[in-house]
DNA sequence: ACCGAGACTTGAGATCCCGA
DNA sequence: TCGGGATCTCAAGTCTCGGT
């Protein structure tokens, strides 16, 4: 392209939001010679108008801004991941008939080929884990072998689970205790195209007034007052909106934070509580043991020192 | 084997441009 | 003025490589 891109500023998009308050959408050139705007957007077309204006009606329908999908994945550790380009944002009237199904692109659900087969991996491993039912969980042999056995595994296969893994712990998706990974109460699986983890972990919640569809299910009534509610918004109140909406985040981020503290903590007593059951069960071995020995005549416990 | 840094890849969003 | 395509920018993920 030729000329180099000039980001809107928020007061150009502020007089952008006004003169369309004011003159109405599509008569950019009238809101461009408007004096009260042209200070503003001196630098701006026509088209540069009715481009930004397009663009901001997107974002605030809801599948729009990177910010915006960043916000809503930090605010929900529930974010679901989408496998592909697909996925609907699906809008409900106020009979409940569906009257709209809008491809919904939620920017940090990077979909890459590479991604693809990682989410694929991460799928398979759930699967696993769920299948093996070990009641503390799967050690990465048993979900190798379970995933070579079941499916297919490149020639690395043991390296990239081990990475896998370590980053499902580190995610939280998982939960590793000594040795064993076990799949972590807030994850559950991702919708996918196979269906091959459909029999995963279970969902957190289930029916329709799960997050999950509070996240999805949007009704019409509601978009159009969000849209009108924006549109109406002067400069002052723009501003005063993104200000909500950052402490609004921070605050979210503050308990997600939290709440990783939270899992951490639990993680840490479980490893504990299984420490002591193991140290429990030993001592329990070792009286037995003693007891079977003075249990025994003297003899044969001469014999078996002979023999050992 | 593990870790960290940097290069590379990818796709979504933003902006520019053109033809109807 | 509008719709749609082209291009650029950015952020996040992956890969590679050297050091420990």
């Amino acid at each position: 392209m030729g000329a180099p891109k000039q980001k809107w500023r928020p007061e150009e998009e502020a007089a952008l939001k006004a003169g369309v308050l004011k003159h109405g959408a599509g008569k950019w050139r009238t809101i461009l010679k408007d004096p009260e705007f042209s200070d503003v957007l001196h630098a701006r077309s026509n088209v540069d108008l009715k481009d930004k204006w397009r663009n901001m009606s997107v974002t605030a329908n809801g599948w729009g801004s990177r910010e915006r999908g960043r916000i809503v994945l930090k605010r929900s550790h529930h974010a679901r991941k989408l496998e592909d380009n697909s996925m609907a944002l699906t809008t409900i009237d106020d009979n409940d008939g569906i009257v709209d199904v809008k491809p919904l692109r939620i920017s940090n659900e990077r979909i890459t080929t590479t991604k693809r087969t990682s989410t694929r991996l991460e799928n398979l491993i759930m699967e696993a884990i769920t299948s093996l039912k070990e009641p503390t969980g799967s050690n990465k042999t048993a979900i190798a072998l379970y995933i070579e056995d079941q499916y297919w595994s490149p020639p690395n296969f043991k390296r990239i689970l081990s990475a896998k893994l370590k980053a499902l712990t580190a995610s939280r998706k998982l939960i590793k205790v000594k040795r064993k990974y076990r799949i972590a109460p807030s994850s559950f699986p991702e919708e996918k195209e196979g269906g091959a983890s459909a029999a995963a972990a279970p969902l957190p919640e289930s029916g329709p007034e799960s997050s999950r569809e509070k996240v999805r299910a949007i009704t019409k009534a509601q978009v159009d007052a969000e849209l009108a509610r924006i549109r109406n918004m002067t400069a002052q109140e723009a501003a005063m909106a993104a200000a909500q909406a950052v402490a609004e985040a921070e605050a979210a981020i503050a308990e997600a934070e939290a709440a990783a503290r939270e899992a951490e903590k639990a993680e840490a007593e479980a490893e504990e509580a299984q420490a002591f059951a193991d140290a429990a069960m030993l001592a329990l071995k070792n009286r037995n043991a003693a007891k079977l020995v003075h249990s025994l005549p003297p003899f044969s416990l001469h014999a078996q020192t002979q023999q050992s």
